[in-house]
DNA sequence: TATGAATGAGCCTTCATTCAT
DNA sequence: AATGAATGAAGGCTCATTCAT
């Protein structure tokens, strides 16, 4: 219980440290972001980052699962509210395009940090969990739940949930480099949820 | 003829940094390689690369450059050979498929530097340059030879450019991390061209 | 008090830095003196030397300023030093000639870096000013108490600052070339202490 | 003779890369010239430069050699020509000052490479032989030619000469930092020029 | 639990010099 | 007589990491 009290006082730096990495990280990307960085803008001294974190790749791969949990939560949570199948898959969409807006913190970092996985093994390792936990999640809950809503898909569900993975990941990359207007987002997203309509049928 | 050879030495040691810096961001990818990496690859001292290219910078955005013109002219040539319009999806998407086989050289350095385009201003531009032109490139050179073969899209063929794009680029992107076996990449191309087939109409 | 050594530590090393630079820019001046020649003869790292100054640009300007202080104090004390006028002006040109001998470390990274500041930027300000400061001290400093002491310059303050100033740099610089003997360094002195006392009346 | 030609051609090549070593060395300094700096301002290679000079301390050592003689010959100019002798000294004095103005280039030059002669032996000896030469015009040519018009010195010669160079040297060093107004330039040499007429008696 | 000091490896870049042509 | 290509040694600086306190 006395215990309790130093944990705590730990455990919020720990976090002080996460948020300010994730902070830095989605403003400077991987390659340019210092554990000094961090640090100053935890308002801690490098030597209390390596205290937290073994190293600071031990850092960014922590930071790489928060994000991870953060986007799927926000994507779950605009999926899970009620609606008619047609209703939801509109929402997620939107959702999607809401994370984009507002700097979109998680998504630059687990884009770059996906980049990164490319050549560094021991990123590459959680990442490909993620994507299959992704995958899982499209498939056992949304599909299901869209049968469940009467509608039955028309191609194999594996496929499905992998391209529609990738479209969304994809879209969400160029977004960084070609800033679509109000409009032109709002004509992908219409085509894009009309085509994943029709892979259904009732 | 005498005076050609002088030039063409120097040409030829600066295609082979240009080839060695491809190769080396390949395999390590941008935050990894160094310029020493690149000199020892190409077989040559620190001070040639610099003699040929006046930066670090200088050298990768013009190995970005090479990327984006070698993968744009596989996808030209396998779109460009005659056939019907569903012959001719087919065969881009194999294309496509084909280049993430063989360690995707190419493929894996232009997502690193995409990724490092979200933060790095220098790349940002060429990378969204390089995008338009592969738009414009889509909705000018492929969709119209679509309609010549009689097929008429039926969402705005801006729309279907940008989907097109992103929705290739996330597949190989998430190929990165899950290699998909033959089996599944069969499928996902299948469904991914009846979904382009089915945005047009005869 | 126990707090105080942890601070110490620091400060002792800055200062180790900031004495091993000075003998070194001393020894080779600035263009042959790097920041590991500084290191070294500060018995550390160069990166401890970048942990302690911002730049060797940063290191070099307080360098400078050192030494200016160093200099002035010398010979505001032979100035102070209570006497008669003509025991004063002889008591100050004879302290600068003490600053020639035994290698005149502060005068030769002076010199050094005042010719240095003719092409760069940085420095040249911060020698204006030393310069400007000079020139005050001189006119508020000596011409004043040269007046308590019953003597009325003959010509404007100002330019007697500015020439006698210009005088004692000039001959330093020239002495590091042709080191004046014992004897005709007396002579000099007595020519130039002449000038100076008949530049005033009684 | 038909040797002639080429020789004059490397002559005047090796014109061009002094001129353009003098004309970059008062621009940027010892420390911050390189010799392709150099070359680029003479347009040729750097290899031509290596051609013409052994080294860059040699070249240097040439131009140090140029500047004492063209500005030495201007002082020597401006005192030939007739006249009384205070007429003589104001014009001399005058000299000086038109060389610190429009850019200085010689003075810049020869300021920056006497501070770099303290530390460099190679240039040590050259730059005391100059100032030795320097002297002994002064005492033979100067103080002999005012004894001609009548003007017997007070003091002995030699401190004199000393004491003139080191004043010139010394006021045209600090001009650089404190570019003294039109009117206070002719106040100190109004004062100076006193100061010298003094030390002679008719 | 956290800090400040220090290290050492590595990075990008500059540059005098050499040499084949 | 001159060039273009290439080298290799520094140079200034950054940074992850360690450690005494």
């Amino acid at each position: 219980m006395s215990q309790r009290g130093s944990y705590k006082k730990s455990e919020a730096s720990r976090k002080q440290v996460l948020d300010a990495a994730l902070r830095e990280l989605s403003e400077r990307g991987y390659a340019r972001t210092s554990v000094s960085d961090i640090a100053a803008a935890a308002g801690m001294s490098k030597g209390a980052v390596h205290y937290h974190f073994d190293s600071k790749d031990d850092l960014i791969e922590q930071v790489l699962a928060r994000c991870f949990e953060a986007m799927s939560e926000k994507l779950r949570e605009a999926w899970d509210v009620s609606g008619t199948a047609e209703e939801r898959v509109c929402r997620t969409l939107r959702a999607m395009r809401a994370m984009r807006r507002g700097g979109g913190t998680e998504l630059r970092v687990l884009a770059d940090l996906m980049a990164q996985g490319i050549h560094d093994e021991r990123l590459r390792k959680p990442i490909a969990a993620m994507l299959q936990l992704s995958r899982k999640q499209i498939v056992e809950h949304m599909v299901v739940s869209l049968k469940v809503l009467g509608l039955e898909p028309k191609v194999p569900v594996e496929a499905l949930a992998r391209l529609l993975l990738g479209t969304l990941d994809g879209l969400a990359l160029h977004a960084f480099f070609e800033p679509a207007t109000e409009a032109e987002s709002d004509e992908t997203e219409r085509v894009l949820e009309g085509i994943v309509l029709s892979l259904f049928e009732r």
